[in-house]
DNA sequence: TTCTCCTCGCTAGCAGCGCTAGGGACGAGA
DNA sequence: TCTCGTCCCTAGCGCTGCTAGCGAGGAGAA
């Protein structure tokens, strides 16, 4: 009987966990539809709980607040970013061309899926970035990169540095474009000349 | 007597314009030091207007509104930001070290003014960018760029579009350093990489 | 000089934000 | 069946950007 009673609060328990993640997943799921349908303006707490179909406060027993479900959101986008990234890099052969596909990928995504890169690489969010800590999805995805990067690393440059700049450069661009500061038409341009000076074409490729 | 009327009517009218001529700078300038000295999240338009000793709605007699207010302080930014671009550049002779200089000036007045790059490069702000209405002060710091980039353009490239990609790349390195997703203390190294890959040691400078 | 009008800056308030305190319903376990 | 504990909702706090509408006070006319 006792064995009994705890199984079955055991299962009871189970089950709440269950229905709670589920019902987290849910309110990430909503933050991003959301964020991708009208911008991460339009993602306030009320109109999130509305809906999910709960009241607010239920939000703040899952999160700490609006940044962690923004940083959950993000988490979640950098494990698509990285296959896309990984997809883009293994369908083309070459140093050069898998430079110049993981590039593209790179702007690609920032453009299709805007609200998701913004959660992940322009918005103050509370995530551990460059440090052990950091999300697994985010380390690799800079692995990604680091792949494509490293051979063109000159004697003495350390693939890592370069490979921060050259996501910086990714970064900017974007950026930079989405803001409206630079026009979105030259964009195929611009990033040909960046990867030709990351990726001579003389050279390794 | 109509005339002197007249004429009185007009040194009222041309004071009254001088105030509000100066009351403007005032806000301007009290956005920006509260802005630099707290970050925009500290500049409401409650805490501004207690600033410069009036109401909340003075500010919108003379802005549309906030965003109004730090396009105007931008563009004060900009001014200043074009000169210490142009104090570096003339600092130092040959191309290589008018590149790299620019590109020191460039991410040090980031740095040293976070609240002043954010109006001008970061934040939503309604100013014309990359068209012929944009502020006077912003094309000459486009052009002072413009200037140290254009040695480095290879036959066929656009000296435009190269030095947009490379104010993208400088844009993306202070960004990712200043939301914590670059680590700072390898900021010169990563800088110098930039700078190589526009300016190969074995060319031009 | 007096009166009228008009300009200008104020008080007060709106809708919406992120977030939280506290109570009430409902199910679990005795 | 009763009690206890969990969970979620209502209501509200202090803040945001922004605005309607009034009252004082100076400008211009008589």
């Amino acid at each position: 009987m006792a064995s009994t009673a705890r199984i079955a609060a055991m299962t009871i328990q189970t089950r709440r966990e269950r229905e709670r993640a589920e019902r987290e997943r849910l309110i990430v799921t909503a933050a991003r539809e959301l964020a991708e349908a009208e911008g991460w303006d339009a993602v306030t707490t009320r109109r999130l709980a509305a809906e999910i179909e709960y009241s607010q406060p239920v939000l703040y027993s899952h999160f700490k607040g609006k940044d962690a479900i923004m940083a959950a959101v993000a988490v979640r986008g950098c494990e698509e970013f990285t296959a896309e990234l990984r997809a883009a890099s293994e369908a083309v052969e070459g140093a050069r061309e898998t430079l110049a596909a993981v590039g593209e990928a790179y702007t690609a995504f920032a453009r299709r899926r805007p609200a998701l890169y913004d959660a992940m690489f322009t918005l103050r969010v509370d995530l551990p970035f460059a440090t052990p800590e950091a999300p697994t999805a985010l380390q690799e995805a800079f692995g990604e990169l680091l792949r494509a990067v490293e051979p063109f690393a000159a004697e003495g440059e350390e693939p890592r540095l370069l490979t921060e700049t050259y996501w910086a450069a990714l970064h900017g661009l974007v950026t930079l474009m989405r803001s409206g500061r630079l026009p979105e038409e030259a964009h195929d341009r611009r990033l040909a000349l960046l990867i030709d000076h990351f990726a001579p074409r003389d050279t390794a490729g």
